[in-house]
DNA sequence: CTGTTAGCGCTTTCAG
DNA sequence: CTGAAAGCGCTAACAG
């Protein structure tokens, strides 16, 4: 039942010369009559000839296709930057093959194992949060697929990498919440393993720390998920205490939406009583009342990056062996879930 | 720079026996000797041979891999429709190609054609709004590469489809509208090409029709999009009238959202004075206050079984010619975006 | 200007 | 039980 597209010897055979002969009419080999050329062209565009990529590829030892693995594409977040990266390679030759690894670690080799056979040019991948060691990592550089890491670190990973600067946004945001008058300011952390929560952990410390406000323990409450299911149990667990912040800084949006929910549910208003602060500035979050206050990561533009990095790399012959390690920084959007500051 | 990997005839050479021999032991052939079979297995493992796809690939004219093209992937319906064909494709030894039409009938023939070229056994499609003729996807049929349509139907394409019952969801939705009192029922819609928008525009025609309830133009508002910003447009306009609904239907949450903001800054309230209506239920839409009523529909079980389908066609050899044609029940989830319905 | 040949890595007759 | 050879569709070096 499969029709079969017609090939070059079937032109060939049709015109009485050689396949190669039609081959380079088709290139536009100068070498080549052009009353040949014409001939070839004509019969192939009649033919509606097709090369054949997967004959292409096994030539070349290249398919033109990058893999991408994300822990999930569901997420406003990842979908941007793959958005980003499907712009960027849009203008190239290159396909993108997608895959999730849903956070588990042993997906993620197994997706990498299958895209590797494939042959995938490179890979652009973000780590889940169950992978702590790079060789598998190293391993595939090692057998010469290049790779570069973006969004989620993983050290000792000997790729290109492409992060956002975690830290400074959420030095950011806390910093923005001391100068608006909040002295009791609760952290909701994500998976410690995860190497975004801690700069963000570390972020919200220092902060604090630079205002000598105490670090205290029972305002850091830890979630294992990033949707609002998860804010809302980590908000119930602080309106419980006697003791209630002034303000909450979570790790994402997602958890401070949960947060809100609950929050105003509980009749606290806010932010006269507590102001919220998210990550990642999802695309609704201006859309709750009062509007989420939100730092904002420039995931477009991480995809972007990511894909030039890699597909540069993919076409230098001679591998240098010089890393990049771009560091994006990300921008605090001030809403309504929290105070004005007051002009300096 | 480009290692590369062994291959059949590097272990026949190192053993000194022949490719076809190594390739029937690594296949594990019953005519071949079990000494044999071991020495080869063994320095297949220490050379880690890795079959070449692209050889199998050339030799079969079957690439394993089938292309999935939605209009955009950032959504929260489209990604979980691709979640759902990716769990299904896990189980298989497929591969996803994902391409983004950006709602472009141009850019989604490009990808196509792109996809076609890279030999993608077959596509699953959502069709851009744009999408009107079903030229290009039966040229493709009958270029023998199979192809089911997802969520968005095509009038005259020759495949198969898996739809939801828009007008069914509409329908349910207005009707409980009608039901809990409310006679002023707005909607916005979408674009008037899609047979989405449509479908649920019947829907709500026909719940009105059945409670006698007149059609009022002014009371239909169309949007070109499907974000909060073009629902936050919908509803000032619907405000500026002086004859205020008492319901707004919107064709999905985003819309809903954009409305809802809208009407809640003008202080008007929800549901007492106007309810709000989604489609979609996505996961944000229930942290809302009120929670947003949507119409759900099941997202994930469309990609499974359009996968499900295609994969089955795929592996029939004879082509048999029915077509399936797949319509699943939506579902209406009352939040307080809506008034009670009253104990019948 | 054009044809011949070899080869990318693999499977599969056809012969031993 | 094993090997030789052909072929999937294409390109490129080498001859004319």
């Amino acid at each position: 039942m499969k029709k079969k597209l017609a090939t070059l010897s079937d032109i060939a055979r049709q015109l009485n010369i050689s396949v190669s002969t039609v081959s380079r009419a088709l290139h536009d080999h100068p070498a080549i009559n052009i009353k040949t050329k014409k001939k070839v062209r004509l019969l192939a565009e009649k033919l509606n000839y097709q090369p054949n990529l997967l004959a292409l590829n096994l030539l070349n030892r290249k398919t033109n296709t990058i893999g991408v693995v994300v822990p999930e594409i569901t997420s406003y977040f990842f979908s941007s930057v793959i958005n980003g990266i499907q712009d960027f390679v849009n203008d190239t030759n290159y396909q993108l093959i997608i895959g999730q690894s849903e956070e588990s670690c042993e997906k993620e080799k197994n997706i990498l194992q299958a895209l590797a056979k494939v042959r995938v040019d490179g890979f652009l991948i973000s780590p889940t949060s169950e992978t702590v060691k790079p060789d598998y990592y190293n391993g595939l550089i090692k057998s010469g697929i290049p790779l570069v890491l973006f969004d989620r670190d993983c050290v000792g990973a000997k790729a290109d990498k492409v992060l956002v600067d975690d830290y400074d946004g959420a030095f950011q945001a806390v910093e923005y919440l001391i100068k608006t008058g909040c002295r009791r300011i609760a952290h909701i952390t994500g998976p410690s393993d995860l190497s975004i929560s801690n700069h963000r952990l570390n972020g919200y410390l220092d902060a604090l720390k630079k205002y000598d406000l105490p670090k205290q323990e029972h305002r850091i409450i830890e979630v294992e998920g990033f949707s609002p299911e998860y804010g809302v149990k980590a908000a119930k667990k602080i309106l419980e205490s006697p003791d209630l912040p002034d303000a909450i800084f979570a790790i994402n949006d997602g958890i401070a939406i949960g947060a809100m929910y609950v929050i105003k549910e509980a009749g606290i208003k806010i932010p006269d009583q507590i102001s919220v602060v998210g990550f990642d500035d999802e695309p609704h979050s201006s859309y709750f009342i009062p509007p989420l206050t939100s730092v904002w990561q420039p995931v477009y533009d991480m995809g972007m990056l990511s894909a030039r990095i890699l597909l540069n790399k993919l076409s230098r012959h001679r591998q240098d062996k010089s890393l990049r390690f771009e560091l994006l920084k990300p921008e605090l959007i001030i809403r309504k879930s929290s105070l004005n500051l007051p002009r300096e």
